[in-house]
DNA sequence: TCTAGTGTCTTATTTTACTATTACACTATA
DNA sequence: TATAGTGTAATAGTAAAATAAGACACTAGA
């Protein structure tokens, strides 16, 4: 996988396992990939993956049994929540960044509107 | 001013100038606060101002004259593209992120239309 | 009981961002 | 011609992110 050498690696992995948890392909209860086998998929350090995990630990997100593995927490409720959380976190830096720039709420929605649609004329 | 330590400094002051550009702050042709006024005003070192201001004269908007100070580029039409590529970049990546967590197109301008409307209600 | 698969931890090294400090080069002006 | 204000550059040091390699602890199954 590449990243982007802007943001931190153990970043960025941890929103990518986190999408795949809001998009069901972790459903809750799910066991993650090993973290060897993570580190070698995401061509990255041992390390780097179990920090990414630490975090997502501390967040409820992930329970971790020794010997087992890794696994998504049982709570759905937990899965909701977080998405919720990284929607509000997105659209709020969008909408600030985009007003830093002297656009209008009428002006965000347009550009907005008009990126879908030149996008609906490719493919997904 | 407060940096988010999840991207590197040099980055934002770059971001915080081209803003000034845009929103007219910093008009074509203005000169820039001298580098060591810009680092004690951003209490950031001047190696660090220097990196971001010398990836802006890369880009053409920003230019330099030894003993005189830098400048704005006097090419307004270097600005209006420059906001453009923001925007866009910023509306894309919003997008993309959005809809890699199973956000449909109409949920997506949905819920930036919620956020608008709530932050209406609020001051600026 | 042994072994493979798993998470966890430690230690060392490299790279990058940032800071600190100093020196140099150029410009304008008193 | 001094001097103050400016950009530029070099050197050194610190901290955080990431890598590399290995050791340890637990679990399940042959």
């Amino acid at each position: 996988m590449q990243f982007d050498d802007k943001v931190p690696i153990y970043i960025q992995i941890k929103n990518v396992l986190y999408q795949e948890m809001i998009t069901g392909q972790l459903a809750p209860g799910a066991k993650l990939p090993a973290v060897r086998q993570l580190a070698v998929d995401l061509t990255v350090n041992v390390n780097t993956v179990q920090r990414a995990l630490g975090e997502m630990m501390t967040a409820g997100i992930v329970t971790s049994q020794r010997g087992k593995g890794n696994f998504v927490t049982l709570e759905a409720s937990r899965i909701t929540q977080l998405k919720e959380q990284l929607v509000m976190t997105q659209v709020e830096q969008a909408y600030e960044q985009l007003h830093a720039l002297n656009l209008t709420d009428e002006e965000i929605m347009a550009s907005l509107k008009q990126y879908i649609a030149q996008r609906g004329q490719q493919d997904d």
